[in-house]
RNA sequence: GGGCACUUAGCUCAGCUGGUUAGAGCGACACGUUUACACCGUGUAGGUCGGGGGUUCGAAUCCCUCAGUGCCCACCA
């Protein structure tokens, strides 16, 4: 029971109204669930208008950006259905492998579990339930915002089809000699415990030490008889000087002369560890300018150093492990982490080998997850070569096949594809798509040693088929074993366009085996051809016509969608690809849970009602642009937009309710009045239109808006008065097309006056969008 | 270092394929309870459209330049 104090009589008489004269959202919900309007219908003869859900990650409530992309996709679904297409809006949620497990592992430790106590079984287990559990709260709030989804049609990154996507690509890029396995400098993050991609990371300012190290020529330090010859070194990393290898200086720096002599490193070495001496090599990749100009060569954790280390067949050892802390090369040092052993070392180099000691502010690459500071490190990785992927995108993006929103955005993707790098597909994850690679024996599965990276690189860095392994996604007989990584999420999400809609050869499932990889319906994964269809049935929505995107995924998703939608089936993925820009804070930072800025959409769903918290949504999305925010912000707007709504309700009550008696008239337009708001429709409408196919749905809202506020009501209502059995067909013939134009953009209100209209429960989206014959 | 945006009323932002007195919401101020609506109406104040230069009959809108802000990419020993 909930208590209300109102002030004043009026008060309590517009609650009454708000709450009672109107049917809730939900029972208006359910109308149009019954009707069946919101599945699209692949046997129909209307035009079809596809549009894909970008899946949201499973990691929690739905945020104001998803509030934000949802209700766009949902206006122009409305829209389109208005228009008379047959349309597929198909939703569906994303694993996110490392987001996921993040969170779940938050979740595990408040019960005082984590994935060593569990063991695999057990955790994954729990993990869908956890996973269920989450998308419950997204799946009401996908119905709460008014989705008009094809829900039968819903799809899960897991699901059996996406599985069968997955494999295919796999098993089509491995045999096309695309996918490579090997030990490779990776970013790895050692919170997640997995190598990630650089797109995955992101830089902080540190301000830290950079120490000048002296690395002394042919006299061993141990010898005690330490001579004055030495290059200076500028280091910020002195716990990594355990795994050097080399010294490397500039062709143009004063220390060219020791070139070929030997360096000795400055701390003490574990004593079964390694050799202590290092070349000095030139090389044109050091900086010149920066430090000293020369460079420690450290392969095991720096890329640069491993590309040197490659061209001059260093050997490479680790001073840090996966962890993020000191190996037994590191001697006293082990079992430090890297800040504490960064430290300790210095204390080892001490006066004798520290020349001096630099404040200096650099930024330090970050785990965009955790922000965790990444250890570039060997590990053995699945990798897919790119350039011939990005070459296919390229030429269609170039030829313009793709409209993007803001078009700016094709040179973006371009320039990015242009300088590709080879994608990094594994990830050491238990949440996601296992590698469909089976081994008969463990010992081929782990290789990973201190071997040079040359004979790395030869070994098993060629692209193409590995012998002794298999590609299938179940067992090939007894005693092989399978890959122990999963893929990367954006492999799977890559394929987003494909696995939606079937492909390779697939029916889609119906929602009931939802949730539970199922095995019965995998097959050997062998199509009879190089580019499988789609399901026939559903291969009509192929390319999609809209998908929608955040810019900040736009390499990691558009461009992977793009490249694999391109490859595998020769077509682009999608016709329009439209970027809202990024809510922010007043500060403009981006909204997040630790920052603690967030606004909660369904706060503003609960304050303001659905249909205000939509129109304000609309009034932020112009293309391409962020939009500063607060939560006074949104509640001013909203409170405006919800003036809106009680606006339109009165009008309908005007023109409805208060319906004078014998106004059974023909609609006419000979009053002066007459003709000029019906002038003033047809300019709303035809800009309206423009808007909406021009994804200017800020524009749009704020045309209507003005139309129905400022001359409807303020002006032809006002002046009907005087004539109002003449003016009420107008009344009517107007009020009604507001409706339609509005409904895209507030659903419920606009269905709710239209059942008013006639007694026909005839839902306002099987209407027509008003089309202007001039 | 490379690229892309942005800078318009007190605040948050539209408008920018050049063309009537530059708009909205909120905020401020003054009136008003005239039965659709006070979650309202009527009206007022508030802007040399970041600075400077140019093209043009005409520039917030196009070009150049300077300054500031933000974002993306690369690098960061």
């Amino acid at each position: 029971m909930i208590y209300t104090c109102y002030n004043s009589s009026r008060e309590r008489k517009m609650d009454r109204e708000n709450n009672h004269n109107f049917k809730s959202q939900k029972e208006i919900y359910n109308f149009w669930q019954k009707l069946k309007i919101f599945p699209a219908n692949s046997k129909t003869n209307k035009p079809k208008y596809s549009i894909l859900l970008p899946p949201p990650n499973l990691t929690g409530e739905l945020h104001l950006g998803h509030a934000m992309q949802h209700s766009i996709l949902d206006a122009i679904a409305r829209y389109k259905r208005l228009q008379g297409f047959d349309v597929l809006l198909l939703p569906g949620v994303d694993h996110a492998g490392i987001a996921f497990e993040e969170t779940f592992d938050r979740e595990l430790k408040k019960q005082n579990l984590s994935k060593t106590k569990l063991g695999m079984d057990q955790w994954l287990k729990k993990a869908w339930e956890f996973k269920d559990q989450i998308y419950k709260s997204v799946s009401v709030s996908w119905r709460m915002m008014g989705l008009c989804a094809d829900w039968g049609r819903e799809v899960f990154t897991l699901d059996e089809g996406p599985r069968q996507a997955v494999f295919h690509a796999f098993k089509t890029f491995y045999e096309d000699g695309f996918i490579y396995k090997g030990p490779y400098i990776v970013q790895w993050c050692p919170r997640c415990n997995t190598a990630i991609e650089d797109v995955e990371m992101e830089y902080e300012e540190r301000k830290e030490k950079l120490y000048y190290v002296k690395y002394f020529l042919d006299q061993h330090p141990a010898s005690g008889k330490s001579g004055t010859e030495h290059i200076v070194v500028a280091t910020a990393r002195t716990e990594t000087i355990f795994a050097d290898v080399a010294i490397a200086v500039h062709p143009a720096s004063p220390f060219k002369k020791y070139v070929g002599r030997t360096a000795y490193i400055p701390v003490p070495l574990s004593p079964k560890g390694r050799q202590d001496h290092l070349g000095v090599i030139a090389d044109e990749r050091v900086d010149k300018n920066f430090g000293t100009g020369a460079l420690k060569i450290t392969p095991g954790h720096d890329a640069l150093d491993y590309k040197i280390g490659l061209d001059n067949n260093l050997p490479i050892y680790h001073a840090v492990d996966k962890s993020g802390r000191m190996t037994e090369l590191a001697g006293e040092l082990k079992g430090l982490k890297v800040e504490e052993a960064r430290v300790k070392a210095a204390e080892l180099l001490g006066e004798t080998y520290i020349e001096k000691t630099e404040e200096y502010i650099h930024s330090v690459p970050v785990c965009e997850r955790c922000k965790t500071v990444i250890e570039p490190l060997i590990s053995e990785e699945w990798f897919v070569k790119m350039d011939d992927l990005a070459k296919g995108a390229i030429k269609e993006i170039k030829a313009g096949m793709i409209n993007f929103l803001p078009k700016n955005y094709s040179k973006i993707l371009v320039d990015w594809l242009e300088n590709i790098h080879d994608w990094c597909i594994s990830r050491s994850l238990w949440w996601g798509h296992r590698i469909p690679v089976w081994y008969p024996s463990t010992s081929l599965r782990t290789s990973l040693s201190t071997r040079s990276a040359r004979s790395l690189q030869q070994s098993s860095g060629q692209a193409g088929q590995v012998a002794g392994i298999k590609v299938s996604m179940e067992s090939p007989g007894p005693g092989w074993i399978q890959d122990d990584q999963v893929l990367d999420t954006w492999f799977s999400s890559g394929l987003w366009p494909l696995s939606t809609l079937g492909w390779p050869h697939f029916v889609l499932q119906s929602r009931t085996s939802r949730g539970k990889p199922s095995i019965a319906l995998a097959t050997e994964g062998k199509p009879s051809d190089k580019k499988p269809s789609l399901d026939p049935d559903l291969e009509k929505y192929f390319p999609w016509d809209f998908e929608i995107s955040a810019p900040e995924i736009k390499y990691l998703w558009i461009a992977r969608m793009i490249m694999l939608s391109v490859y595998l089936t020769g077509q682009i993925p999608f016709k329009t690809m439209f970027f809202h820009g990024m809510l922010r804070d007043l500060q403009g930072r981006k909204f997040s849970k630790s920052l603690g800025n967030g606004i909660e959409p369904a706060y503003l769903i609960n304050t303001w009602g659905i249909d205000a918290t939509r129109m304000t949504l609309y009034s932020y999305s112009v293309p391409g642009r962020d939009g500063r925010v607060s939560k006074e912000l949104f509640d001013e707007r909203s409170k405006n937009f919800r003036n809106f709504a009680t606006k339109i309700k009165n009008i309908a009550k005007f023109v409805l309710d208060l319906k004078p008696e014998n106004s059974i008239q023909k609609l006419e337009f000979n009053h002066k009045d007459d003709r000029w708001i019906k002038l003033q429709l047809e300019k709303t409408i035809k800009k309206t239109t423009n808007d909406l196919e021009q994804v200017n749905l800020h524009l749009a809202t704020e045309e209507i808006y003005n139309f129905v506020w400022h001359e409807f009501a303020d002006i032809y209502i006002e002046k009907s008065k005087k004539r109002r059995l003449e003016a009420q067909p107008v009344l009517e013939y107007i009020l009604k097309n507001i409706l339609i134009l509005l409904h895209p953009f507030m659903p419920f209100l606009t269905e709710e006056i239209y059942q008013r209209f006639n007694n026909k429960q005839k839902s306002i989206l099987l209407d027509k969008w008003p089309v202007l014959n001039n």
